[in-house]
DNA sequence: CATCATTCTGATAACGTTGTCAGGCGTGTC
DNA sequence: GACACGCCTGACAACGTTATCAGAATGATG
């Protein structure tokens, strides 16, 4: 590995010229210039970063503290958006997984500031408020599908009511008047933004919810997620008058109704429209018909994350401290025209 | 920030003795030790990476090269496992994304080659046989879910061959005679080893094998791969006599079987048992009734592929220069004696 | 041609660590 | 008491870069 100290004896110039040139300072003159990029390309020069970081304090590192993101199959898509931001700004992404727990977040956001990230995403798999964060000096972080409760920190989250809202008015735009819903686990903060984008629609177009036309698609049971989707949808279409659409709060739920469904004998979209939530395509693509559903955009809040942390580095303020993502509706084949 | 000419200073001893504390290098008096220990957790103190790296070339930074495997639910565990294993080890991972062109591939080699990090993972999405890889001096590294063709760099790759024999087997000791397989493009080099296990164990047990009575569930169709999965089982059910059970290539094709037997009005177990590959939990649990599956066991590999790596920076060598991991059967209730 | 401002360049000192090597200090031996 | 030996410690250089600041080269002006 050729270093400064070559390049410079090469090109018969001093380190700190070298320096100027590979740092783009306009203050050389254009022949020097010239002539100390072709001695770098020759020797194929590159600055050792860690040289370059003792010195500077800059290492072109960001960090990504997730909880449990790379363990689902759903999020992982925020880690490509970081992960494509960064290699586009000719950064690097130092990943640490924590597990969830406080210990292992600590020691992960301890180490990162060891090693002089210049920012730090921290993303968790389910939408969810943080009470508290670790330590960190004054490294600029952003928090990507949680936030915290005070505000206090730059948050991207998608914007589940909206979407949920949409999915709702599509459905009832399509005719629809008798809707149910099978909702995520309202403990989580999601299944309660979408259950109120699902009511809100409702109302804003003048029908009303019943409380026997919700009930929750999944529970948790001694720690562990359960699903009763299958059941809760057999419940619907059991009732003396049944809905013609069901709207679930995810697409692993929306997969249950449907064999629900089926087992009743009915027909989808002919009988019953659903519309599910997460557009997680191995499923939604796969079902029959294929799923409607509201996509998450995670890749986009990896990038947007990204973005924001180096406008952060560079000393500037952000427009807004916490930032709604649109979650667009993905139409397929699984609702129709009453 | 302290550094260690801070705890030398407040110990009363010279920066070297504290580097050695710092190192456990035991030519250090246990009293002078004691003390030492003792300034350093007063003071906080942890020892600045760039700088040590710069003086010993070593920066306890993995790297980790995928090809898409962030941006699909299939192969995330790899990166679990690469991620648990280096925070156990006290490394860092640094996370490369290379859409699998070359240049990107190229260029993500070369950065981590400039971060001196002390070695390489290098995991493909798909199994599949690497024709060359970029220079990267003589840095250790390692292919996970990939191999190259003359099996000069250590590899480590899930036993298709061995899982669908075992998929297979189960299918046949539960006394099915006739049986169907819904193959994976036979492209993909995993589908040909999958087709291979299944074939062979079917003659193992003295069966055959007619080609009525094999299918393609995807195949690649400009640029793009497409299920013909639901096509195929229905071609399977309609024929003169259908098959018993059908082994599939993929839970994704295994789902879209399940469609098209019940499509026909069929139900399994009861008229047809199915066995997926991949294990893809999301799928396979949600499923009516749940898939039985093989599982990938992409989580060891990834954490296999950091303890060579590790032990390969230590200059030992290793006793495969390729691993076949095994894929263990998971049952559920997808399939019953005949 | 002298002067001065302007533009460009280089010697040298950091940054925080580890490696080299010399040396201090006990202890045991003759 | 002199000496050798082993154990422990410290002064200083080195790693490859950037920052400081002085100074050289250039060009403009009187």
């Amino acid at each position: 590995m050729p270093t400064i100290k070559d390049v410079a004896r090469r090109a018969g110039v001093s380190i700190k010229t070298v320096s100027r040139v590979v740092n783009k300072d306009p203050a050389v003159r254009d022949s020097t210039r010239e002539h100390v990029e072709r001695v770098v390309a020759e020797l194929g020069y590159t600055p050792d970063p860690a040289a370059r970081s003792m010195r500077s304090n800059r290492t072109g590192v960001l960090g990504l503290v997730t909880d449990m993101v790379t363990t689902t199959p759903y999020s992982v898509d925020i880690i490509s958006g970081v992960q494509d931001a960064c290699a586009e700004a000719g950064m690097m992404m130092l990943i640490v997984n924590t597990r969830g727990d406080r210990a292992h977040t600590e020691h992960a956001i301890r180490t990162l500031v060891e090693r002089k990230v210049e920012g730090i995403v921290y993303a968790t798999m389910y939408l969810r408020a943080l009470d508290e964060l670790p330590a960190m000096g004054d490294l600029p972080m952003v928090l990507v599908n949680c936030f915290m409760a005070d505000g206090s920190v730059p948050s991207i989250v998608p914007d589940d009511y909206a979407g949920s809202y949409a999915a709702t008015s599509h459905v009832i735009e399509l005719g629809h008047r008798d809707i149910a819903l099978l909702s995520v686990n309202p403990v989580i903060i999601a299944g309660e933004r979408r259950g109120r984008g699902f009511r809100r629609a409702l109302l804003d177009h003048g029908l009303t919810c019943t409380p026997d036309r919700v009930r929750a698609g999944q529970v948790f049971e001694n720690g562990r997620e359960v699903f009763v989707a299958a059941e809760a949808t057999l419940r619907f279409l059991d009732a003396a008058q049944r809905p013609t659409a069901i709207v679930c709060g995810t697409d692993a739920i929306a997969m249950r109704a449907y064999n629900a469904v089926r087992e009743r004998g009915l027909r989808i979209p002919d009988d019953i429209s659903i519309v599910g939530y997460d557009n997680f395509v191995m499923i939604a693509e796969a079902l029959d018909p294929p799923l409607t559903s509201v996509a998450l955009p995670y890749y986009d809040m990896g990038r947007t994350a990204v973005s924001w942390l180096r406008r952060l580095g560079h000393g500037d303020g952000l427009a807004e401290p916490t930032l709604l993502m649109p979650c667009p509706l993905i139409r397929r084949a699984s609702c129709r025209p009453l």
